[in-house]
Formats: structure tokens, C-alpha cells, sequence
DNA sequence: GGTGATGCCTTTTTT
DNA sequence: AGGCATCACC
């Protein structure tokens, strides 16, 4: 079974000793390593399917790696493999363990517009920065393992107490919502571990061997839940590659990867250094950008691929340009080579980017994909649905409830929200349990009272059917009871309405597909969304080139490669401190590390900044790279083109001396 | 005075 | 594509 892997990967799927940590670098086949791995201890170690758990950082990773397990596992042996994400493992535990923590099991769990909106209430303040600051900030308190208590205590301004006071309040109000964020799915498990530890014992039982895929993204409180999991027999195998760790922003940590020798003496580490992926150049080009980078592990990868194409850097006049062009070299060299359109990714650092490249592929009608962006579950039409199902799983849901009442208008106004919700403040209960409060009669109008009566019954009766009724029929039942199309149809124009009913189509057949398919009830289902943006399975291995984020592209792999916005400002992002630098150096270097045969950056001379234009300059990784194995096209580079190699560097600056001239107004 | 529609400007990365 | 501001109309 383990005869496909080279002998550090066999070493490493094989190793039950103790803890492990593999180092594998980018392409050496870590993936291959995990799903083996749990064949392995399935089909030779008498290891239950349902006894291990494979943790991934993305659902994407996770529904690939459920497929490329089932495809080692012949028959029901993969049957109940848990392979989920840190979050949705967390929801799993604190679903099943929520008595325990004073909630009760259907809890909401809040997004983050969500919790934007509960902390703007408390502050009172319009500023989005501010909003957006206390946010990431509360989240940082999180994963750091700051209860609100002792972010008071440690605060050393009054901004930070002013914070820190927000932060108490906003986990009270969470509290009392019955709801919870996505730091607290990991946050709350930890807690709830060390307090119970009788329930602890139960899920070490249960999860007998961990597998952590990209071991370097995680934050303090992932590695806290790991270690509280892994207990002492410390039955885990954390795969990681400090080259790749890209989300210190939201609080990873890439220390965990030395924390883990420091807090297991018994450690063994074992290196993937050998790249089954890239053409030598590419792996070239990619470790000498990364190595501008302080390193903490030694790593060398190397390819036994050929030298493979030199790596085409292009300069595009402007973004409507770069994508044109783009466009036409991936349409041509498709042609060429006879090569299929998913063999193409076009990759860059933002999501608004791929503005200018969607458009130039529908005009030429190349299919395409786009990963990243806003979540299908973040449009209006979904959000309208989900919040009366969470409001079905959880009436104390008070955004849930807002958004319900008032999306299709039936007569409940602010006025009336406002006198709701003060009384519900006051006795500090939910909107929808202050509406049965008697004062409540007396407080609304009559004709306002009645409205909410025959709205909080409504909800009522189709929470008395939620776990025992089919899925599929209380959905139709919603849509029906609240007229929803029509209401579509009347507050847009027709194209719109009927994109959207489609929107809500497919949404509600995934839906029943989903709890179908799963044994999940409505709630569970209800509890997941919020952690997904996409509709699996709808788009299945399509013929289409791949739009993503630098951040979605990792763990995948194209044999062609464009990565566009290769400018100072976007890649490296603007305001990018030393730390911030090396971030970006990394992302880049995950995109380079994505192309298996060809690899073209581009960059443009010059971006539209609202009126006028505004120069752009080359990114500084370009510089980083070997230029001899650089071929420049495009614009004023053309120039550079001829030149030697020793010369390039030269070329360049001037290119960019040539730049920082003023360009003629268009 | 309040609300709605239109048009212009700006976009980090995600569970 | 979304948010914000401005303008016009009710």
C-alpha cells in the first residue's frame, strides 16, 4: 500500500512511535503522506476509521482529502473518518458537549458581519476602522487565551481598557444570544477541556490518532485544543512548512512548529525535501525568494523534473491590458499545446483583482472558476433564508430575528423594534422572549402586537417540527408561508428577482441534498453554513481555468500559471511592515510553488486611482529572483529582453527610474 | 425633513 | 460589487 511513497514519506505515514512532525516543503507530497498515513493505520493497524481525525485548515482541503482517502480505502472502512476543519471540529464538540458550558446545544453561531454589527451597538461609533480594530483585536484576546476579566486587568491605556470593557460586554451579549463566533469554536472547547475533564477523556477516546495538515496556520488556541486532544499518548502527526505560513494576520503562529519540540521531548522530525511538482527552474527561482527570508528550518528542495521554461515576468501598460493579455497568452498557449483549460490558474494577492481578468475571459467565452471571494452564503437572498432557519434552531438570536421580522416587511418597523428591544434590554432577555412578556401587550401598539404574535407563533410551530419533520418539506413550507418569490419579484426588476430566486433554488437543494446525504437534522445543517461559502459539489472537476487568492491557491497545483498585481503596494500589500514583508514574500512564494511547468508574473505599469492614474512599481520579489532565469516581455521592458543576464539588474532599475516619469493623462 | 435612487469611488488575505 | 454620498422628489 505504501510502495507509491519515496522512503521519508513511508518513514513518516509508518512512525506510531510518538508525536511527529514532518517538515514538508512545497509539492513534496504531504497530502499523499496524511491520506496514506490513515490507510495505513486503518488497513494494518487495526485503527477504527471512526477512531481518527484528519484536520485541515480549509473545507476545500477537507473535501479533497475525504476523497483522496476513499479512493485508498476500498468499500465502508472510511466510514466515519472525521476530516474537518479546526472550526467545524470545534462545533462538533461544543454541539455535542453544550450543557456543559450553559448552552444549549442548537447555539448561533455569528459571522463576522455578524458580530460587526453587536460591537458597533456597543460602541456607538460609525468609524468601520474602529469597529474593525475592536474585532480583530477581541479576536486576537481569543486565540491568545485573554478572557475579557484580564484584558481589563493588563490593559495599559485607556484606548486598550476602553477595548478590552467592549470585549466583556460583547462576550455577554453573545452569552445571552445563545450565540457563539468562530474564535469560539476553538476557544470554548479548550475551556471546556480543562474544566470537565471527564468529557475530555471521552473525545481522547474518541479521536484516538490526530493528523494536522498545515501545522504552521495554526493559532495558540489550535495548538492548546491539539495538545488537549493528544493528551499523553500523544498519537499525532502535525505536517507543516514554515515557508508557507500565510495567516499570521489572523493570529498563526508559526512558533507552534518550534513549540511542539519544546513541549515533546520525544519529537521526531522528519523533512520532505524532494519536489514531485515543479520544473527545476521553478523551484530555482522559488527558493531563492524565499530564502530572502530569516530561516528557522533548513530545508532544500529539490526536483529530479527537467530545467523546464524560463519564467516569463510581464509588464502590462494597465490592468485592462494585463488581463487582455493574459488572456491571450493562456488562450494561445492552450491552443499550442493542446492543453485543457484547467490546467490554467491566474492567482493574485486581492480579491477585487480578478475584476478585469472575469471580464476579458467572458469576452473571449473561456470558462473559468473563481475561489475566494464573497461567499454564495453572504448574499442577500441566502442571508434572508438563513436568518429565519437560525432563528428556527435558536429564537434567542436576536440579529437572526431582526432580520427575519423585517425581510418580507410585514408591518414590524424600527418603532416597534426599538420598543422590543429596549424592554428586551432591560430585563436582559431576547427580542423574541420579550415579545411574549406581558408588559410587551401593553407597550405596542395593537394593531403592531398582533403582528408579532402571529410571526413569533410561526416560528414557534416550525420549531416544534425542526428535529422530527423531513428537511426538505419545512423548507418548501418557509418559503411558502412567507412568500418569498413574490417578494423577490416585487422589490427588484426581473432579472435580478429571478437570479436570486435561482440563488435560493439551488440553496435549499443543497440544503435538502446535504441533510440527506449527512443524517444531519435541519439544525446541524443551519449551524454549518456559517462556516462554508460555497456550494460543494456544484461545480465539480469543471473544464475552466482557476481564478483564486494567493491565500485559497494553497495546497493546489496547475501545470500553468499566471500570477498578476505583481506591484509593490498590492504584492507586497501596501503598509507591510518587516514581519508583514516576510508574510508576503511567503505568499508569493506560494504562488510561485503552485506552477508545475510554466509560471508568468506580471504587474502593471500604471492603475486607474479613480480619475487619474497612478504609477505602479515592479514588486520588490521580482528583484529577489534569479534574473537570469527571468525572460522579460512587455511595454517598456521590451528592452530588457535582450540584454545578459548580469545586466538585468541594471535594466530593471532603469525600467523603474523610467517609471517614476510622470505618465500623460488618458 | 426624510427617503429613495443613482452614480461615483475604492477594494487584504478567511474560518 | 458594494458602500457612500449627493441630489431630487415626495
Amino acid at each position: 500500500m505504501l510502495s507509491k511513497l519515496n522512503t521519508e514519506q513511508r518513514e513518516a505515514a509508518m512512525y506510531l512511535d510518538g508525536p511527529l512532525l514532518v517538515l514538508a516543503g512545497a509539492g513534496s507530497g504531504k497530502t499523499r503522506v496524511i491520506t496514506h498515513k490513515i490507510a495505513y493505520l486503518v488497513e494494518e493497524c487495526g485503527y477504527a476509521a471512526r477512531n481518527i481525525a484528519a484536520i485541515t485548515f480549509t473545507n476545500k482541503a477537507a473535501n479533497e482529502m475525504r476523497e483522496r482517502v476513499s479512493l485508498l480505502l476500498p468499500g465502508k472502512s472510511a466510514k466515519g473518518l472525521v476530516v474537518s476543519t479546526f472550526h467545524s471540529l470545534g462545533m462538533t464538540i461544543l454541539r455535542a458537549e453544550a450543557k456543559l458550558l450553559g448552552y444549549k446545544p442548537q447555539f448561533s453561531i455569528f459571522d463576522s458581519s455578524d458580530t460587526f454589527k453587536i460591537i458597533s451597538e456597543l460602541t456607538n461609533s460609525g468609524d468601520k476602522q474602529e469597529i474593525r480594530d475592536i474585532q480583530t483585536q477581541i479576536s486576537n484576546w481569543k486565540s491568545a487565551f485573554v478572557a475579557p476579566e484580564q484584558a481589563v486587568v493588563v490593559a495599559d491605556s485607556a484606548d486598550a481598557e476602553a477595548y478590552a470593557r467592549i470585549y466583556m460586554r460583547y462576550q455577554e451579549t453573545l452569552r445571552a444570544y445563545q450565540a457563539v463566533d468562530f474564535d469560539d469554536l476553538i476557544h470554548l472547547p479548550v475551556l471546556l477541556f480543562k474544566d470537565h475533564p471527564e468529557a475530555l477523556l471521552r473525545w481522547q477516546h474518541k479521536l484516538r490518532y490526530l493528523l494536522i495538515d498545515e501545522y504552521q496556520d495554526t493559532n495558540d488556541c489550535q495548538y492548546q485544543l491539539t495538545r488537549l486532544l493528544a493528551g499523553t499518548r500523544a498519537a499525532f502527526t502535525a505536517v507543516g512548512d514554515d515557508d508557507q505560513a500565510i495567516y499570521a494576520w489572523r493570529g498563526a503562529s508559526i512558533e507552534n512548529l518550534h513549540n511542539l519540540r519544546t513541549d515533546y521531548s520525544q519529537l521526531r522530525v522528519i523533512k520532505l525535501e524532494q519536489n514531485y511538482r515543479s520544473s527545476q527552474r521553478i523551484l530555482k527561482v522559488a527558493n531563492a525568494l524565499i530564502n530572502h527570508n530569516t530561516k528557522v528550518f533548513e530545508k532544500k528542495l529539490w526536483s529530479d523534473h527537467g530545467i523546464g521554461d524560463p519564467i516569463r515576468v510581464y509588464a502590462a501598460r494597465d490592468d485592462e491590458h494585463e488581463a487582455e493579455s493574459v488572456v491571450m497568452k493562456l488562450v494561445t498557449h492552450k491552443f499550442e499545446n493542446q492543453a485543457k483549460f484547467s490546467d490554467y490558474a491566474i492567482l493574485y494577492r486581492s480579491n477585487y483583482l480578478s475584476r478585469a481578468f472575469e471580464e476579458q475571459l467572458r469576452a473571449q467565452r473561456v470558462p473559468y472558476t473563481v475561489s475566494g471571494g464573497t461567499s454564495f452564503f453572504d448574499k442577500p437572498e441566502i442571508k434572508d433564508i438563513t436568518a429565519y432557519l437560525r432563528l428556527i434552531a435558536n429564537p434567542d438570536d436576536d440579529p437572526a430575528f431582526i432580520r427575519a421580522i423585517t425581510t418580507p416587511k410585514r408591518g414590524i418597523g424600527n418603532a416597534t423594534l426599538e420598543k422590543l428591544g429596549s424592554h428586551a434590554g432591560l430585563r436582559h432577555i431576547s427580542l423574541f422572549e420579550a415579545a411574549f412578556d406581558v408588559q410587551i401587550e401593553q407597550l405596542l401598539p395593537p394593531r403592531q402586537y398582533e403582528d408579532l404574535m402571529v410571526f413569533c407563533r410561526f416560528i414557534n410551530r416550525l420549531e416544534d417540527r425542526a428535529e422530527s419533520d423531513p428537511c426538505g418539506e419545512l423548507l418548501d413550507e418557509l418559503l411558502r408561508a412567507i412568500n418569498y418569490e413574490t417578494w423577490l419579484y416585487d422589490s427588484s426588476d426581473a432579472r435580478q428577482a429571478e437570479s436570486k430566486w435561482k440563488n435560493v433554488e439551488d440553496f435549499i437543494g443543497w440544503l435538502k441534498r446535504k441533510s440527506e446525504a449527512d443524517e444531519k437534522s435541519l439544525i446541524a445543517m443551519v449551524q454549518t453554513i456559517a462556516l462554508i461559502n460555497m456550494l460543494e459539489g456544484k461545480d465539480k472537476e469543471q473544464e475552466a481555468v482557476s481564478l483564486s487568492t494567493l491565500h485559497a491557491a494553497k495546497g493546489l497545483e496547475f501545470p500553468h500559471v499566471f500570477i498578476i498585481g505583481a506591484e509593490e503596494d498590492i504584492l507586497p500589500f501596501r503598509d507591510s511592515d518587516a514581519k508583514g514583508i516576510e508574510e508576503e514574500r511567503r505568499l508569493m512564494y506560494v504562488g510561485v510553488t503552485r506552477a508545475e511547468r510554466t509560471l508568468q508574473i506580471s504587474y502593471c505599469k500604471r492603475r486607474r486611482r479613480g480619475k487619474d492614474w497612478a504609477l505602479c512599481e515592479p514588486s520588490r520579489f521580482l528583484e529577489e529572483m534569479p534574473q537570469s532565469e527571468l525572460v522579460f516581455a512587455g511595454g517598456h521592458a521590451e528592452a530588457v529582453q535582450v540584454v545578459t543576464k548580469d545586466e538585468g539588474m541594471d535594466k530593471l532599475a532603469r525600467l523603474k527610474a523610467m517609471l517614476a516619469k510622470p505618465v500623460a493623462e488618458s
